[in-house]
DNA sequence: TCTGGGGTCCTAGGACCC
DNA sequence: TCTGGGGTCCTAGGACCC
């Protein structure tokens, strides 16, 4: 059936925001995020700025931007009521990541209209409704309307038509592919292959010899436009983690770091009432390039700084030869594992009655008693939303 | 061109158990 | 006494995504 999942995309998201909240920034480029690029406008990326890229290397590239500070409140809200559109467009979805779901549309011809027609009706809504332009792409299969939706960015809506999927993937570069990195564009690069159509050529036994297993028959079958993963709603996520880059020189500078990095994760995991039980330590070395990682599964699972930095520090003990040898260039901790902490409950102040810590205790006290309460902590929203809220969280 | 921060999933070997 | 298959958990590394 023609184009019965979609790809919703928002174009250049966090940019995007930021124009549409203050008018003084249409039609001109703009860059989220000082220290890294975190989103760049399209006249922006016009002179080559891109997602990821240093804010010095940003601003030589082009030296009119506007560059503004990362709001994620705003995010946030504009992403609610994004995933608000979404919800009233498919029973079902799939959300990817703030800005971004997949829509499960079939069966729904009859009701609202082809696939075409509810993507263009999606893409109405959410400029009247939340003030921004979003690229659609709708297809058979989650690989290809990705693609599509890639393909048709900005400010776009591409409908690739059943039986028309390899027509429209193989004369496109293998990179297009969504699963396709730079390490395997590499190595299909080695191999001479240029499109996706070249890719297709292969057997899946030439592609699981180069690539492993799975991954062999993943590319095999998506090159294909073949991809039977259906649009499921992203359970909760499954880690916390944090990081800090920079040189580090000396072991109280690194321990000093670790004790930021292990406090800002833990913050987070009180903030949303889990646990986790596998702490992992994450360095990468002087050289940029070499990377290692530690990590220990505790008996009990916690939220606790002390615990958890008491784990990341014998982790970084054991690692002391590397560092010698090399000097550390960052160093991360992630919690795996995780749980519900049983013992915790999180609640909103301004959803329990009053908008007061006061009126929030008296809700729990009413609940589970007057000394159901040992400790109580007031966390600024910001606090559990941001940074880099999971698409777990967003709904 | 020097270097993002936050995630997900897969692989592979070893330990341990039944 | 020797061989054995299958499952789970743990650790380390790697690839990919936004």
């Amino acid at each position: 059936v023609s184009g019965t999942i979609l790809h919703a995309d928002a174009d250049a998201f966090f940019a995007a925001v930021e124009q549409r909240d203050d008018r003084r920034l249409r039609g001109r480029p703009v860059i989220v995020g000082g220290g890294v690029v975190m989103a760049a406008s399209y006249e922006a990326r016009a002179f080559g700025v891109r997602g990821g890229m240093s804010g010095p290397r940003a601003r030589r590239l082009c030296p009119d931007a506007v560059v503004v500070e990362p709001r994620f409140d705003a995010y946030v809200e504009a992403s609610r009521a994004l995933f608000g559109v979404f919800a009233r467009t498919a029973p079902l979805v799939e959300g990817v990541s703030l800005e971004e779901a997949f829509l499960d549309v079939r069966g729904l011809e009859r009701i609202a209209g082809s696939p075409e027609w509810i993507a263009a009706r999606l893409r109405r809504e959410v400029r009247a409704a939340v003030g921004l332009a979003v690229t659609v792409g709708a297809a058979s299969s989650k690989v290809v309307a990705k693609v599509a939706s890639r393909t048709a960015k900005p400010d776009g809506l591409l409908v690739v038509p059943a039986g028309g999927e390899l027509e429209f993937l193989h004369p496109l570069p293998l990179e297009r592919l969504w699963g396709v990195g730079p390490a395997t564009a590499r190595k299909l690069r080695r191999r001479g292959l240029v499109t996706v159509g070249d890719v297709a050529r292969l057997t899946e036994n030439e592609l699981v010899g180069l690539l492993g297993r799975n991954a062999g028959r993943h590319l095999h079958a998506i090159a294909r436009g073949e991809d039977p993963r259906p649009v499921r709603p992203r359970g909760r996520r499954r880690s916390f983690g944090s990081q800090f880059a920079g040189e580090l020189r000396g072991a109280a500078e690194t321990d000093a770091a670790l004790a930021a990095v292990v406090e800002r994760v833990t913050r987070r995991m009180r903030a949303s009432g889990r646990i986790g039980r596998t702490v992992v330590l994450r360095l990468r070395f002087g050289d940029y390039a070499t990377r290692a990682s530690r990590s220990r599964t505790l008996v009990e699972p916690t939220a606790s700084t002390a615990a958890i930095l008491a784990a990341a520090r014998a982790l970084l003990a054991s690692a002391t030869p590397l560092i010698e040898r090399d000097g550390l260039t960052l160093v991360g901790v992630s919690v795996l594992g995780l749980e519900d902490d049983a013992d915790q409950l999180v609640l909103p102040v301004d959803g329990a009655g009053g908008g007061s810590l006061d009126a929030a205790l008296n809700v729990v006290r009413d609940r589970f008693g007057s000394d159901a309460i040992t400790r109580a902590t007031l966390l600024g929203r910001e606090e559990r939303l941001a940074p880099w809220v999971g698409p777990g969280d967003v709904r």
